[in-house]
DNA sequence: ACACCGAATAGACAGGTGTCAACATAGACA
DNA sequence: TGTCTATGTTGACACCTGTCTATTCGGTGT
């Protein structure tokens, strides 16, 4: 333990961590694994989103920084709106490197994705 | 020609037809596929319809009555409004048989998704 | 310390979305 | 024709979302 009565409240975290979830034909979604799988199509679900997606994901080792990806006909804050949502769902992870920050898509979690999708079972 | 002046116009049909999209990993994706894309992630971006769809989805031939699925936690409305979402979105496709309506998964269009998040390449 | 730049946050606002109750529609069957 | 059952449609309403401008925060470099 670090110091005083502090406690690292699990709330509200960024990634969901755990990929999750058999395909769709395998089975019945629960109720929880609907809602944790529902996010991350969600964050997938706005035209902005995914080009931003895209642009990091085409980018060579999946990373990018915000400066390279922004052009997308939105604002800056909108961007960076947008880049929260994704990282939120658990699809980016972000890193700061001196003046820029850099997103990353998370592997396990898309993977997690397109598994779920996969009709051949 | 079958009568008077009518036309068939193609205006707000259902289904977007063309599959659509190589991985993310291979470029960016245009405005345009990025709209017709998220749309579909969209669709999959609500707890009630993805349920919907994994009921529909690990049904025996990918397909089923409105009666077998309609048990999640909503209104009848409500569902006849999801699914119709999900039929929008070109994900299913339905069919009435009697007194009844089947709905049917696209293969074609959820393999679409599936490869698109395939970070193999 | 200061100015500068890249990125995130706050607050506001128009438009979209999920939900329901009430009603309409389509077949089946008497 | 009429009635019953299964779905779809309508209209209303609270809530969520995408967008912007203005501002703040974090680092760099002078």
């Amino acid at each position: 333990m670090s110091n005083s009565g502090m406690v690292e409240l699990p709330v509200l975290q960024d990634a969901p961590a755990v990929p999750c979830c058999p395909p769709i034909t395998a089975g019945e979604l629960s109720v929880a694994d609907s809602e944790k799988m529902a996010a991350m199509f969600k964050a997938l679900g706005d035209p902005v989103r995914l080009r931003l997606f895209s642009k990091i994901a085409s980018h060579p080792g999946g990373e990018a920084c915000v400066c390279d990806i922004q052009d997308v006909g939105v604002s800056q804050p909108t961007v960076s709106h947008h880049l929260k949502k994704l990282r939120e769902a658990g699809l980016l992870t972000s890193e700061r490197r001196g003046t820029w920050v850099y997103y990353m898509v998370a592997p396990s979690v898309v993977a997690g994705m397109s598994a779920m999708l996969d009709l051949r079972g």
